[in-house]
DNA sequence: CGCCTGGTTGACACAGGTCAACCCCCGTGG
DNA sequence: CCACGGGGGTTGACCTGTGTCAACCAGGCG
């Protein structure tokens, strides 16, 4: 059950047998939470960390005035609230953008393991670096990229995170965010986002239907977003398989 | 001589006897650095982290046009890249903005460290999830504050962390920026940093001279900016020293 | 069948970028 | 002592990427 977050967290250091049994002793429960609800509230206390087995979740903050930011995204085999284990308040909200199958983890049982396993706890904690490097780069991109660039840096993004997770079907992956959220999370309007993806599709770089991306053109995407996967700390794994696809001129990350 | 760390970490939990002589042992020596000089270039491989004693350091990232952006500030008592623990190879510079004191902590040291002291690892670690924090609020800063409130509400943090840091002088706090870095802190041009610093000195919300900002209207200020310390996890900390001023219209933060 | 959400479009407004000049200050060197 | 050079700050004129507003369309679901 647990197969995601291994892959996920192997992408960092490899795991032996007591690792993994350590880690599958901390969970107490799996519950499936419907899409668009707030599975927490910035500054709510709380008591368990939840792990994603399934679907797309992501962090976001507001503005008074309403404007939201989505300051992260995450997917299947990712630790989303690992920090709350020492944070116990978080200072953003966490909503689903699918149906989501997510473990929750008792603090007590992290308390525990990080009080047996130096080891673990330093894969943890590094897992929760990777996060942070992921917000220097949403940093940079909203900062100083152009909108078409902001776009294409984050399906580059995704991409890539899907594929370490095993999530891609060749140059396919699962990408549901509406316009407006794939907006809030690039710091623009769903208005400029519409016109900045039909762009996209119009220089054939990438095709988009039911809620899946699809890559057409991964050196040309790559280009618009000066995407350099360096941050992203996916070392170990050189993951691939993409099934050969009809002759066609799709073109994908060569590593 | 660790007293800013130590000051600095308080904030977020006790420290020991223990604790503060493991941190003291684990030191290896001081350096002073010049300014504007860069201190760790992104991806060389590193083998100790730095410890900020004195001065100012930022973190920052750039894009082929040569576009800038700095993703992060430390200042006295900020571990400026204890993350370089776990990913060994950094995502971005740091590079100094004024002359700097600093240490280094050999990563073998750390090792030894959080191999002996689940504690003081789970410290560290907070440490690095405090500056992810306020990663995610720069991202909502530069995804959806208008320009003034871009600036106003890095003030607002600056002066937080100094004053947490002990480094405040009433409502006075070194801030030795350029307007082109804190342009390129708030994903702004240094012209129009220039007209946003204008229009707060204008109203009579901060007054900035020789490096140092000066909070005339500490009420206006975070209000312009929609700041919320939360994020800044100064829990424990109830920092503060007002050094009673001549008479005068100056508002502090009430806490 | 009709609503509601999400996508698309056009016209227009404006925050913020660009370019270029000019100023002041301060440090250096003749 | 002064000339100079260079970095930072300031200003004005102008341009443009992105936001705003408002309408309309398509598809899915009760």
């Amino acid at each position: 059950m647990l197969t995601e977050l291994f892959a996920n967290m192997e992408t960092l250091d490899v795991l032996d047998e007591r690792d993994r049994y350590a880690l599958e002793r901390a969970i107490s429960q799996v519950t499936n939470v419907p899409a668009h609800a707030t599975i927490v509230r910035a500054n709510s206390r709380l008591t368990d960390s939840k792990l994603l087995l399934d679907g797309y979740v992501c962090r976001c903050k507001d503005l008074a005035s309403g404007q939201r930011q989505i300051v992260g995204l995450h997917l299947a085999g990712d630790f989303i609230d690992l920090h709350s284990f020492l944070l116990k308040k978080l200072d953003h909200d966490i909503v689903t953008l699918t149906p989501v199958r997510m473990a929750s983890v008792p603090h007590a049982a992290l308390e525990r393991l990080t009080e047996e396993n130096p080891r673990l706890t330093r894969i943890l904690w590094h897992s929760t670096l990777r996060d942070s490097s992921v917000h220097r780069e949403w940093i940079l991109s909203i900062g100083q990229r152009s909108g078409i660039g902001r776009i294409a840096h984050l399906i580059c993004e995704m991409y890539m995170r899907s594929r370490a997770a095993g999530l891609t079907d060749g140059a396919s992956f699962s990408f549901p965010l509406t316009q407006i959220e794939l907006g809030e999370a690039c710091g623009m309007t769903s208005v400029h986002t519409n016109r900045m993806l039909q762009q996209l599709r119009r220089e054939q770089t990438v095709a988009m239907s039911m809620k899946k991306v699809r890559i057409l053109d991964w050196d040309r995407l790559a280009d618009i977003a000066e995407f350099d996967p360096a941050y992203l700390y996916l070392n170990g794994l050189a993951p691939l398989s993409f099934p050969s696809r009809p002759a066609q001129a799709i073109r994908l990350p060569a590593a």
